[in-house]
DNA sequence: CCCCTGCTGACAGATTATGTCAGCATCCGC
DNA sequence: GCGGATGCTGACATAATCTGTCAGCAGGGG
């Protein structure tokens, strides 16, 4: 039974001062120690932490220790050059504009956050900057959410596709995707196929399903791209 | 009475998922569209700009208007995701490749510099990035180097260059530069033509000779961006 | 004048937060 | 191995908070 609690300040609050009280320690804390501190019972701190976790947090706790976070969790300030932010945001310009939706909205967020931590003066450079990219043909829109396979291609996991060759019917095929390449008018998945056993691109616009299966593909990724990358002539980049 | 309530993420989640809508704007916003985005009622995102107020969150809202948040918040945002990280490395990945050297290499400077402040999982991510940019034409190396271009578009300063156009002799012209257009096969400086006494597009690879002039031009680049803007048709970004 | 928008108060019900208690697992020093 | 410190989890009951709806006021722009 909740019996002695002092209203206090909200719990976002409250986290954020967790945040800035692991921030203020090298070492490691106990749980017990950081209640008090707080003014809430252990009990409520452990929640706080997983929540935090649940964020995104590297907390590392320790039996017998206490916790101790890692950095990370908050973006740091960040110094750059004129001109190293107009390139920037050319680049996540030209990936709003011509990447799926998913990966736009992504690319506008991270220059948000980027812009949450510049000094005013650069702000301002990137807020106001003259870069823009031209006006052109896009790739299909695709009927899958590619952020699917991007997920797929970080996790290293097999994916069951669906997928419209360019003059047959749709067939089922099982891949290993380790890659996604960005073209003007095209983008593809890059991928070995097991149903083929070999290489294979796959037009994004031409996969009508797409769903994730359990468990790893047993290679890694950078391997694969590695002599796909032989295999196509192409060097390192 | 609160009916109709889906429980989705905690308020905490929610209230840095607002501060990062704030950020991402740089118009004013309306309090039902951020309320509609968040999921959640006019009300509750009335409450929740309150709190962020409380805060010490500088957000100003006017009638009739909208809310537009004022940067300084002291919250830093919190860490990328690693969709975003890609978006980054991918469009700076463009960038390097499409864009003249100059820009090429603040783009890779630029992601070093991020590198630097990633926790070790998302480094890992930037640096095994499996987004690329498709090969293509482009553009015809430039004669000039547009690093000078960029730096009198952001201090606002004439330039005198050589123009050759499509089918005639090189002139020498005194422009007001206030962008720069980059195309699949082409990049474009957008100025005002003193010369001509009208907007001009000029493609860098035809500009044979550029010198900055002293003293700036008698008007704002934002002002002449806006204007060229509606004379293209173009709307705002 | 009308519409859009910010802003506030009240209310009731749903949701969440919290402390207490109890127990298990893990790490360290002894 | 033992004991203490500590992380971690579940259950439970109560208090606090959150939320949507409703209603109304005020300011700005056309």
């Amino acid at each position: 039974m909740g019996r002695k609690r002092t209203p206090g300040r909200s719990r976002a609050e409250r986290l954020l001062e967790l945040v800035q009280a692991f921030r203020r320690r090298r070492r490691p804390v106990s749980a017990a120690v950081l209640a008090a501190e707080l003014g809430v019972s252990a009990r409520s701190l452990y929640r706080d932490v997983a929540v935090l976790r649940a964020q995104g947090a590297a907390i590392e706790g320790e039996a017998g220790i206490g916790y101790v976070m890692k950095p990370g969790f908050l973006l740091p300030p960040l110094m750059f050059a004129a001109e190293e932010i107009e390139a920037l945001a050319l680049g996540a310009a030209w990936v709003a504009e011509r990447a799926d939706p998913g990966l736009a909205a992504s690319a506008r967020e991270a220059l948000a956050r980027i812009s949450g931590v510049l000094p005013a003066g650069l702000r301002e450079t990137l807020e106001a900057t003259a870069l823009l990219v031209g006006p052109g043909e896009k790739p299909a829109p695709d009927t899958v959410d590619l952020a699917v396979v991007r997920q797929a291609i970080r996790a290293e996991r097999r994916l069951s596709i669906v997928y419209r060759t360019g003059g047959g019917a749709p067939e089922r095929r099982t891949i290993w995707p380790f890659g996604m390449g960005f073209f003007e008018r095209a983008r593809v998945v890059m991928a070995w196929c097991e149903t083929r056993r070999d290489f294979r691109h796959f037009r994004t616009d031409r996969i009508s399903e797409c769903a994730g299966l359990p468990g790893r593909y047993p290679r890694r990724r950078g391997a694969l791209m590695k002599e796909w990358r032989g295999r196509q002539g192409i060097g390192e980049v």
